[in-house]
DNA sequence: TAACTATACTACACAGTGTAGAATAACGAG
DNA sequence: CTCGTTATTCTACACTGTGTAGTATAGTTA
């Protein structure tokens, strides 16, 4: 389930965080959100299935359905398969055509290699 | 440079057979197009920069500016630096986690690591 | 019972995408 | 030289996702 960039945030907070509130998430964004606004994204995130609500008197409760690292996977995943038929190899082989793996991310991988 | 689903189809069948007309893009593509709707897409594919146009008498030829391999790269660092701070083995090690990487991937891997 | 607070609902603008009709330009046939 | 044909460009529209927030509502409290 792909999120907007504002969604991301909001759940970047609440992965950090734990469950919170419109309220906190306002607070902790930093973002020149009106709190409308927020409850907005937070609305999408159930829709997108990445956030549940628990309510506790009037106050909504927001906590992540999705971990971060579920979410990474997935997102990960699904690029390996649209972008290299789902084969690591052939991503690998991509980048080390580029600038992005340099002598020292190599070892570092090999190393990482090693030790599983 | 992002691009969208149909313009991927029109790029694919450029990148493997070279420069083609808005006909010959038709007549590849299989898909439900009318001919004008070809001009668009490879109109926004030249305003992307994915594209460029020669003129040959009154026909245009359509010809990859940015080869696959540089796209999937330019792709690839994107979600990289986006999703893992530009870590291949961030990447690499959420993966580990799921079941997208088995014991003959990883095999593959390392042993492609050897041969560089 | 009136204000306040937390939440839900509704709305709008803007970009990207898929789609294509209408306008135009250039060329060849008569 | 004019007209139809062909290749191309222009313009347009609907639909989705996103950012944004005003308005409505319901429960709480002074």
């Amino acid at each position: 389930m792909k999120i907007s960039d504002s969604e991301m945030k909001i759940m970047k907070l609440i992965w950090r965080g734990g469950a919170m509130t419109a309220a906190d998430v306002l607070d902790e964004a930093h973002e020149d959100w009106k709190i409308t606004t927020v409850f907005t994204f937070l609305k999408r995130l159930c829709d997108k299935g990445m956030l549940e609500v628990s309510k506790v008197g009037k106050i909504n409760y927001y906590k992540a359905c999705v971990t971060e690292e579920e979410y990474k996977r997935g997102q990960s995943e699904e690029f390996l398969n649209d972008m290299y038929s789902g084969s690591v190899k052939n991503f690998l082989a991509a980048l080390y055509g580029g600038d992005k793996m340099d002598k020292n991310d190599i070892e570092e991988i090999k190393q990482w290699f090693e030790e599983l």
